[in-house]
DNA sequence: TCTGAAATTGAGAAGCAATCGCAAAACAGG
DNA sequence: CCTGTTTTGCGATTGCTTCTCAATTTCAGA
């Protein structure tokens, strides 16, 4: 397991870091949202934010936390997930391997896997179209094993 | 080349099957969205079918198309598809083949690819986590040959 | 430490795709 | 035709996200 710690100022600095690159500053709002989506080990969406760090007495506005979260995706902290809801969720990337989700239709369940072999594919079908990958989106929509047995189609 | 004409018959007849047997009633405001989503053969949105239909004096209301557009999603004519936009993009499925996007960032072209090896591997992901896929989201975000040449990233 | 140009914030307004409520219209079976 | 049901159109509404702009904060340099 990795240490917590170094990990967290690691993330803090990557973020200052791309912050001075781009002559942007590292306000404590900034920080408090770092320190926020960082806090949390799952997945989570601006209001998952908004409310903790009500439940901390912290005040940061929707404003900005709307704001600074594509910062974030942008300085390779967070990437932007889409599960099955209308708006935008977001999940750590800094420190974690790579991987796609299985989600459940029923309960939302989100099941994480990593394919090395489809990676691999994936970029050769991109080569064949001369075509220069940044990211992609996988998600594979479907029932989990707890929702079939309860009779879920 | 497929014969085109039996080939609309048939989406006709599998709307037409599809609403009969939910015990909804296949009204002209229904056909006319469903002629003129199989109007053309590319990616579509909302407005895209508003203004053709305009364009041939056709008045279906933008409601009565967002309410019909999860028919012909559920009665298996078209499937949504995620570029980069936010609003909701369709493509036809019945009648073609199965893929997958390749999208770029620059220029919005969308490539389409399939690769049975993938799909297969998917499956085997699948039964690993004893999940029941119904449908998969995978695109692809990257930039074409033709934007890579002109200097994009 | 002080200063000031530049960046950032907060609060609410605005934008926009998508959905909803409801009265009028269309439909289908008898 | 009649009648119960479904559907439509229109405008209003919702919910997420972005924008506007005055007030505040930041930080490099004096
Ligand atoms: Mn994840
Ligand atoms: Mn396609
Ligand atoms: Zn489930
Ligand atoms: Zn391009």
């Amino acid at each position: 397991m990795k240490n917590e710690r170094q990990t967290e100022e690691s993330q803090v600095e990557k973020f200052a870091r791309y912050l001075q690159t781009n002559g942007m500053k590292f306000t404590k709002e900034r920080r408090i949202i770092l320190e926020s989506a960082f806090a949390t080990h799952r997945h989570f969406e601006v209001d998952d934010l908004l409310f903790q760090l009500r439940s901390n007495n912290k005040r940061v506005s929707k404003a900005t936390i709307y704001r600074t979260l594509p910062l974030l995706v942008r300085s390779g902290l967070l990437r932007e997930v889409h599960d099955d809801d209308k708006h935008t969720h977001y999940e750590h990337i800094y420190g974690h391997e790579h991987h796609d989700h299985l989600i459940c239709l029923n309960c939302g369940k989100i099941i994480e896997f990593g394919n090395p072999i489809i990676e691999s594919l994936q970029d050769e079908v991109c080569k064949q179209h001369e075509f220069t990958p940044v990211k992609h989106r996988y998600e594979i929509l479907g029932y989990c094993r707890e929702c079939v047995g309860k009779g879920h189609p």
